[in-house]
DNA sequence: TCCATGCATCGTCTTTTTACGATTGCCCTC
DNA sequence: GAGGGCAATCGTAAAAAGACGATGCATGGA
């Protein structure tokens, strides 16, 4: 891929993890840990129909995009979402929809004009 | 990419729409549209290093996922925002940043702990 | 100590993506 | 009708991603 000169640090930052997040093994992985709070990887290799190696590499790259970080739960290493990032994410996906306003919850942003 | 079964309706079109932002250029494309409402072809050449066919398979991506439309503004072929996915979007970002909270908006929520 | 278990990493193959030039198609204006 | 400009599409080459089995490496019982 070629690089892009005059991009901002966020927009970089924002490729890089939209790219992580779209597959759907991950986009899943994501979505569980959003609800469970944090799982080991026998959770996503039970949940997914995926080889063990297939999926050590997706949380990998999920782990490599700072989407989730591996934690010490009771002993057993396990992952969870990084808030931080997630938070972030967040944050950039509605100033898309809602580039000016500063005050508009999810539900109350009216999105993009066109 | 080997498909997941048992994936969600939403969380299929996550991960497309996800993969579509997931490139710098097109990061860039997304933002400029956020930001000027409407840009024909030629704007986003002169915005970025590449090559007209590349530029043009980029909106393509971005149109086959619904992030972005064609449109007709003064007898000129242009582009801009699919409000209704951009929107959609924001919401599932901020559905992984709080599965829970209904009413927090991007500046109020606390994000996932861990 | 020895083996089982759970994960990460390596090597490899296949598929997809990215990028480009060339070509085509469509309007506009002569 | 001829020529020019803009944008989509085609063909293709290089790079990256996705998937798997095999291998390595801790750790925690027997």
């Amino acid at each position: 891929m070629k690089e892009i000169e005059g991009l901002t640090r966020e927009e970089e930052r924002a490729a890089a993890v939209f790219r992580a997040m779209g597959n759907p093994a991950r986009v899943r992985i994501v979505r569980e840990l959003s609800l469970r709070r944090a799982c080991a990887t026998s959770d996503f290799v039970a949940l997914l129909p995926l080889a063990q190696s297939t999926v050590s590499q997706h949380l990998k790259v999920l782990k490599d995009a700072g989407i989730i970080q591996g934690i010490i739960e009771g002993g057993d290493q396990c992952y969870c979402l990084e808030p931080e990032t997630v938070r972030w994410l967040s944050l950039f996906t509605h100033g898309i929809c809602c580039p000016d306003e500063t005050d508009c919850g999810p539900d109350s942003c009216s999105g993009p004009e066109c």
